[in-house]
Order: structure tokens, then sequence, then C-alpha cells
DNA sequence: CGACGATTTGACTCTACTCAATGTGTGTGG
DNA sequence: CCACACACATTGAGTAGAGTCAAATCGTCG
């Protein structure tokens, strides 16, 4: 249940910001929260969703990461989508009821679970509830196609350098830093999700440091210079 | 109005399964006819809307087709999205009710006019609309992820296969010809869309002729053989 | 009929891929 | 706690596919 002492409320959870939660007043919120259900947390590699399953539960990110991708007729991976803090996973899922990709922890991951009927249920007596969502898919549309647009005509290091300067936005969204941050995925998901290879996701964050906008250690991400690394990102 | 005799209704429009009044009983479906008006038809190159400017309608194309884009920092346009009779223009500007993108026509295009603020009131009093609207944004989120990596890790000529496969499953959807077609845009559209030069499209489009693939004549396509196709889409 | 935009085709270049080898970190079991 | 194994990451060399530049042809709309 909900109220279990270990569980966060939204009225506590810094990231209802970013949330469901965001635009409703305090009654509306512990009234939303009642629903809520905390997740037991998933290990690194932990498979939260899986293409095809029934969609029971919308997901919000609490803390950690996850990749969204699909599988294409081939079997090899295809990412969609990195999932951080304050993020809902399932969106892509409302349209006929079945996960249309796999969501797999990065790391450690701790979730809130929306259970979708009860979740309906609320958005009509709730008007600002429905917007929020409403509000939330529409953003997500423009966020991928303008994705698609950016990478489409764009060299490997311009899309890296769009890549981490996305990241370190959604970071400082999130009040993280965004400045600094791990890259909780590998060079390898990168490049999936980028369409470039391994060896040229290497490549470039070497380039990108020698040319003074970042500094990398590893997973350990600093930018140095965002205007340097906006120039080089083309924007 | 929406009772000129001029206008088609909901009730006789063969674009319905597609659109927002699939799912809706006859009474339903004659509410939501009352608040569409009919637009006048666009010329080509008619903009229909602008980045910035305030969102009042939602749009669903009745016929001829339209492109849309957003313009960068340098004032280079990005095709993010054609749209085909059925489409519904405008969902990626409901999360703060500006347009986030250009639409311009590609040739003469009939439109239907959906006041927003009515469609909300409906929507809280219909179930099945508000499950359709959700239904049909999933759908989006979900396609334009999936381009995304379709588009990604593959080559040209997988790149415009895929995209004319597409666009034959998309008029066999609406009830028009998926084995010829017109591509209403130009190879310069297709090329920024697909993220390839115009010079590639030209190439490929006469390469995937003499692969027996599709017939080309200027826009006029025809699809020759779906299985070589698909072959070389890479699925 | 003429002009301009769209398309096609050719020659050359360059970016990012592949293949290959080496270096680094992490985590697991003894 | 240490050592080994395996996954991850980096770097180098050579190659191929798509871009750019250039020129010719085709189509369409005044």
């Amino acid at each position: 249940m909900a109220n279990l002492s270990s569980h966060i409320h939204c009225q506590d959870c810094s990231m209802s910001a970013l949330c469901l939660a965001q635009p409703l007043d305090a009654d509306s919120m512990a009234r939303l929260d009642t629903i809520i259900q905390r997740h037991k947390p998933l290990h690194k590699r932990d498979v939260l969703t899986a293409a095809g399953a029934p969609l029971k539960f919308l997901y919000a990110v609490r803390s950690g990461s996850l990749k969204s991708y699909t599988l294409d007729d081939n079997g090899v991976e295809q990412i969609i989508d990195f999932h951080l803090p304050g993020d809902l996973v399932g969106f892509d899922a409302l349209a006929d009821g079945k996960h249309r990709s796999f969501s797999q922890a990065l790391e450690t991951t701790m979730l809130c679970e929306i259970p979708l009927h009860s979740l309906d249920e609320l958005a009509v007596q709730m008007p600002a509830l429905r917007k929020q969502m409403m509000k939330l898919m529409s953003t997500e549309i423009f966020a991928s196609k303008q994705l698609l647009g950016n990478l489409n005509n764009r060299s490997a290091q311009q899309r890296l350098a769009h890549f981490l300067l996305t990241l370190s936005q959604r970071f400082a969204d999130r009040g993280l830093s965004g400045k600094s941050f791990r890259l909780t995925m590998t060079r390898a998901d990168i490049g999936n999700y980028l369409g470039l290879s391994v060896e040229t996701i290497s490549r470039i964050l070497s380039a990108l440091q020698a040319d003074g906008a970042i500094d990398v250690q590893n997973k350990l991400v600093e930018i140095t210079s965002f205007e340097r690394l906006r120039d080089l990102a083309g924007h």
C-alpha cells in the first residue's frame, strides 16, 4: 500500500515538479498519492517492462535510470530512450494497452507505480491531472520528433555534443548538477541510441576533451565549457 | 459553422476510422461533428500553423497532405513529419498551448478544424473520446521513437525503402492504394526528412527501380515487389 | 514558348564504419 | 582481501558509403 512508512509521498518528492503531480493543488496531490504505490528497487539489468506484456501501470522514476528499447526482427536491440528521475515510463503503451518496448534498469533504480485504471478514474475528476498527462505526452511527442531532426542531418560530433547537452539540461531540470554527471549507460548504449559505433563515441569523447569542452573520467563527465560544447553541437 | 451543406460530416467521412471519431457511437459522433468546422482549402505552399503561434485548433486532414517542420537557429528547415488524410495535426503543441512547428500544404488540402476548448469540454463527458485522444498521442510517440531507431542505424537504401513501405502502409490504412501512389513532397523534402542528400534520394530511387522493387515516374511510385522492397528495407 | 525549379547523373572527397589489438575496471569466487 | 576473468573502453589502420560540387536534362507554370 501507499502508506508504508518507507514510502515517499508525492508531497515530499523532489521530482514532483516534473511528474504528474506538478500542477496539482495540495488536496489533489494527496489524492494522487493514495493511488501511487512504491515498487521494489530494481537492480542493474533488471527488466521492468517487456514488449507485448499488458500495460497495468505507469511508472515514475524516483531515482536511478533505465533504457527503453525494442528488438528488431533479427533480435537486435534498438534503444529509443533513456529515463531519468522524474520521467514517466509507459506512455507509448497507452495506445493498445500493451507495452511496445522493453525497459531495463541501468543501475539501482527506485520507482513509483501508478495503477492505470485508478489514474483514469482520477483523471475524470481532476482536469488539472488530465491536462498534465496531455502535456507530458505532447512534450514527449515533440521531443522525439525534434531529436529525430537533430540527429538526422548532423555529424557524429554534433550528435554526441547535443546528447550531452540534452542530458545536462535534463539533470539541471531535476535539480541535479548539469555541469557534472555520471553516464549510467555504456558507450555502446549511447552509440546505439545515436546511430554511431562504439569506437566513434569513444573517439569523439576524447576529441571533445581535447577541445576543452568536457572532461571525461570513465563514466563521469564534467562540462568544462558549455559555450564550446554548444558550438560543437551546432546550435 | 459546422452545418453548411458543403460540409462533410464525421458520420460520412471516409477518414473517421483513423480520426478522433473512430471509437464513438453514432450519438457521440454527432456531438463531435457539431463542434468541428471546415477550414477553407489550403493551396500548395500555404502555411497552416507557425511555430510560436497560439494553438486554437487541432486539424484533421481530410484530403491532400502537409509537411511539418521546425526552423533551427540558422533558419534551416528540418522536416519532422508528413501528414496524410486522416492524420491529426497539432498534438505536439498541446504541451504549452503554442505550436512548436510550422506546417505547410504540399498540395491542395482540405481540413477539419476542431476548436480546442470545445474538444476539451467534450472529452470530459465522453470517455471514449478521451481514450481515443490518448491512443492517438501514444501511437504518435511510439511511431516517432520507432522511426528514430529505424533511421539511425540504417543505410540510405534501407531508410528510403522503409520510408516507401511506411507511406504505402499509411495509404493502405486509409483505404487508398498502397501499391501505387504519388509522392506529394519533393526529393529534397524526403532527403531532409530522412537525413540524406537530394542526390542520394534520386540515385537510390533509380537503384530501387533497377532492382525491380519499384517503378518511378517522377512523383508517381508503384511498388512492383513488396517482397524485394522489404528485403532492401532490412525488415 | 520560355524560365525556373526539380531531378538526374558523374567525379571526387571525407566521415564514420569495420576489423584488430591493447588497455582499463568491476565484480565474483576462492 | 586478492586475483582472475570478462565486459567495457580506447586507439590505430584501412575502407566504403554518402556528401559535395558541377553540369546536364526534365517538367511545370506563367
